[in-house]
RNA sequence: GGGCGAAUAGCUCAGUCGGUAGAGCGCUUGCCUUACAAGCAAGAUGUCGCAGGUUCGAUCCCUGUUUCGCCCA
């Protein structure tokens, strides 16, 4: 065994010192590869982060806990494998390129596709995994070795292997349909990129003349006049007898004087507006499936910027939102608006950008869902796939037994180009340009959920038989935030089961979502986003990862600077803690110390059968995902418990080295006793901090006696079943109780700290034997006075004038005694 | 409109079997005590959102209700 070096600790804690070239030296030891142990490997992936991000608290809460749990794992002896990369990111990425370029005023479409993408990847390299490079700052343990980029060669194979092989089997199909477009990112995007936002807008009625006799009208309601333009019906409720006599007959278009029928539809809300609605189908994901059943046109009024095309007649080259205005005042010029009501409304929003979308009708690949959602369905309910918290199990069944078909084309540059090649009438989907000549390749890419959904597999080679991927396929869990349960979590299972045949992970754990202290979103416009390497800077990777790793389970975590010190306070303690057993251990070799040599004393049962259930606690918490608790665990026990009783107790018995050659074989044995339990139990707390602050228990353990290289591969205590002790717990339990009564009486009675009085106790005969014993009973005989226990933390604020008030506090005997005493007594 | 969740100390949150409520921070008081003032010791603080019900007993289970948040349409 390596021996203590107290030298180590002669400077005060301070995180940034110890935690800067820790790093380096895990690295050297190799602790981020895969270590064979004959144990299950325990696997996990990042999320992988967009390509051009940099590190904020809503990763730092991501990585704290998967890394938490990576070094538990590893310290239980898994053989731990966890798989570090990146998203491309597509729409992301080309959007911050783009806005360099704007700033250059240049335009992708003058440099080109090729050249644009040259772009993009010249700021991959220069960006890219700048992330990474902040998230060592944290310790986290990844094995870089195996890192991958979603557009990286072998994983674009995959993904389009992935596209064949979904179109050969018919669950990909090209349609023209209504999709949500933004205008900006000029973009189709899936529902799920799609965000609904509460506003206040006009219901606008109008007046759509009858062609039959134009003096009279029928009102039609709608939230978008300006579609109108495209309106190719009128549709009112089959039920409706306000207007069963007008079915069948026709209106004319206002402004446009085009003639258009009434139908009735089922899909028409006769309470809604009016009970009458203008058909768009071109324009409407509603009115497009109206039209179809009623054979209307599709008449496309806008162009992929959301402007009015040559079809808008008078107010082509408009934007939507002014032709809006103009419509709705020529409209009333020419006597058409009937009334104008307030409205509230559900409007969609790019994810990306926040511009409203447009539905907007053109040729897009979709993936059939439905059969890939019903083994993931049923995983969820087997209990194949766990979620924690349970809750979101709910919430990704309803998303799933609801599923709709999923556009994945992108009218992008960035990503994955469609395998699809086009000559005339022809379409072939091939992985390579087919013979012959004239075949031109489909412009689109895919969408990026369409690569990261095999993340668990394609990471580990697929779809080549790589040794990795037999060995660490499935993974054991998927840590991530719960927004991405549909665009991630879910299609990952779907994808795991069908490419893979089983589920790519047993149990997913969802993070929270991470605010300010006000509860808004963190966002850069609000600049209410902590800078986390600064935080880190400030108070400690340890005590940051320490804090987030302590979030509300299944809440939202309001961020607060202030938590950060717990975190700071609390390293610091162990640290002083270490520094003063480092100075006390003297050089014994506690390694080759037999636990049946030591005599126990009842403050070591005590402490020891206390370990033992933190061990367990903390242990059982983890394998619950309950880390708020496992961390609480710890502090509760390093603080609140070794150091706060049992460094107290052991100090007059470390003491007792003073003596040197004076000392008896009896007090050698305790001597001896004191600092193997103190070695043993500190020893044990820096095991069970080492997942949560990996840095200081690795700086700390290095000090201490120990074997083995780092602490980062050392084992994972176990509690052993002798050190259980409830007897030595009621009976410390009872000895803390007098302690606290007679503190309690000695501020209440305004007793001077360094002031030594009488304290009269009354109770049986054993507990008087407890307050007398604490040691064996042999050392007891042998040491002079008395030691008890509660007399010298009773004495003052439990530090060193204890010792000097040790001598002139004799405890009576009598059975008379304070109130608070005999309470105490009595318990 | 549908679904989910939350409501407990001044703040942020625990509370696993139904048995009179805990932590951290903050606050008050006393201590620079040879590991630690980033510390030690003592203390105050609660109509467990509201109203019913079940029960010997409800923060916990049931019903209703209010407020807030999130997701979906």
């Amino acid at each position: 065994m390596r021996p203590g070096n107290p030298e180590a600790l002669s400077q005060p804690y301070d995180p940034a010192r110890i935690e800067s070239a820790r790093y380096h030296f895990w690295e050297q030891h190799g602790v981020f590869q895969p270590r064979t142990t004959g144990k299950d490997p325990f696997v996990i992936a990042i999320p992988p982060p967009n390509v051009t991000g940099s590190l904020t608290m809503g990763h730092v809460l991501g990585e704290s806990i998967r890394d938490t749990i990576v070094r538990w794992q590893r310290m239980e002896g898994r053989e731990t494998l966890y798989i570090p990369g990146m998203d491309h990111a597509g729409i992301a990425t080309q959007n911050v390129v783009e806005k360099k370029l704007r700033a250059d005023k240049i335009s992708r479409h003058d440099l080109g596709r090729e050249g644009f993408l040259k772009e993009v990847w010249n700021w991959k390299e220069q960006y890219g995994g700048l992330i990474f490079q902040q998230e060592r700052r944290l310790g986290t343990t990844p094995d870089w070795s195996r890192e991958r980029f979603t557009l990286d060669e072998g994983y674009s194979h995959a993904v389009l292997h992935v596209f064949k092989s979904l179109y050969d089997e018919g669950l990909i199909y090209r349609g023209r349909y209504i999709v949500n477009w933004c205008p900006r990112c000029q973009t189709a995007l899936s529902d799920e990129e799609v965000d609904h936002k509460e506003s206040t807008g006009s219901l606008w009625h109008i007046r759509y003349p009858l062609s039959e006799s134009p003096d009279k009208f029928i009102v039609v309601a709608t939230t978008r006049p300006e579609t109108m333009l495209g309106d190719t019906g009128v549709a009112v409720s089959p039920k409706d007898q306000r207007y069963a006599k007008l079915v069948g007959k026709t209106a004319v278009l206002p402004l446009v004087r085009r003639e258009i029928p009434i139908i009735a539809d089922e899909m028409v809300d006769p309470k809604f507006g009016t009970g009458a609605v203008k058909v768009t189908p071109a324009h409407d994901p509603n009115d497009f499936e109206t039209g179809k059943r009623h054979g209307l046109p599709e008449l496309v009024v806008m162009d992929e910027t959301g402007k009015m095309n040559d079809a808008a007649g008078d107010f082509r080259g408009l934007d939507r939102f002014e032709a809006r205005k103009r419509i709705v005042a020529a409209l009333q010029d020419a006597g058409y608006l009937e009334k104008v009501e307030e409205h509230q409304n559900s409007v969609g929003h790019c994810s990306r950008c926040n511009t409203v979308i447009e539905p907007y009708l053109s040729w897009q690949w979709f993936v059939k869902m439905a059969p890939l959602a019903a083994p993931a369905i049923e995983a969820a309910k087997k209990g194949k796939v766990k979620m924690f918290p349970a809750k979101w199990k709910k919430v990704y069944l309803h998303w799933l037994e609801n599923i709709r078909d999923w556009c994945i084309s992108r009218q992008l540059w960035w990503g994955h180009r469609i395998p699809v090649w086009y000559r005339g009438e022809e379409m072939v989907v091939s992985l390579t340009q087919p013979e012959g000549e004239g075949w031109r390749q489909d412009e689109d890419v895919l969408d990026t959920w369409f690569s990261s959904w095999l993340w668990p597999f394609a990471t580990l080679g697929w779809p080549e038989k790589t040794a990795d991927l037999a060995r660490y396929y499935p993974n054991s869990l998927m840590v991530t935030g719960s927004d991405i349960i549909f665009f991630w979590v879910a299609r990952m299972i779907m994808a795991g089961y069908h490419f893979m045949g089983e589920a790519p992970f047993a149990h997913v754990y969802f993070t929270s979502i991470v605010r300010d202290a006000q509860g808004r979103k963190m966002s850069k416009s609000l600049g209410n986003s902590p800078d986390p390497l600064a935080m880190m800077e400030k108070y400690g990777a340890d005590s940051v990862r320490f804090t987030m790793v302590q979030t509300p389970t299944g809440q939202d975590l309001l961020f607060d600077e202030k938590r950060l010190e717990t975190g700071k306070f609390f390293a610091n303690k162990m640290w002083n803690a270490t520094k003063l057993v480092l100075m006390r251990l003297g050089d014994e070799n506690l390694n080759t110390v037999k636990e049946s040599h030591l005599e126990l004393t009842l403050a070591d049962r005590w402490i020891l059968s206390r370990y033992a259930n933190a061990i367990k606690d903390v242990t059982r918490n983890l394998k619950t995902y309950r880390f708020a608790e496992a961390a609480q665990a710890v502090y509760q026990f390093a603080w609140n418990e070794y150091c706060d009783w049992y460094l107290e107790m052991a100090k007059p018995r470390w003491a007792l080295a003073d003596k040197g050659e004076l000392m008896t074989p009896q007090e050698r044995v305790d001597l001896k006793t004191a600092r193997w339990v103190s070695w043993k139990v500190l020893d044990g707390i820096l095991r069970l901090l080492h997942p949560f602050m990996p840095h200081v228990s690795e700086e700390l353990w290095q000090a201490m006696p120990h074997d083995g290289e780092t602490l980062a591969m050392a084992s994972w205590p176990r509690a052993k079943k002798a050190w259980f002790d409830a007897n030595a717990e009621r009976e410390v339990a009872f000895l803390q109780e007098i302690v606290n009564a007679v503190r309690n009486l000695r501020v209440e009675s305004k007793i001077a700290p360094g002031r030594a009085v009488p304290v009269v106790i009354r109770g049986t005969e054993e507990q008087y034997a407890l307050l007398e014993a604490p040691r064996p009973a042999a050392a007891a005989r042998a040491s002079r006075g008395p030691h008890g226990l509660a007399r010298r933390f009773a004495s003052a604020g439990g530090g060193v004038r204890g010792r000097a008030g040790r001598r002139s506090v004799p405890a009576a005997r009598r059975p008379r005694g304070s109130r608070r005493g005999a309470r105490a007594s009595g318990a």
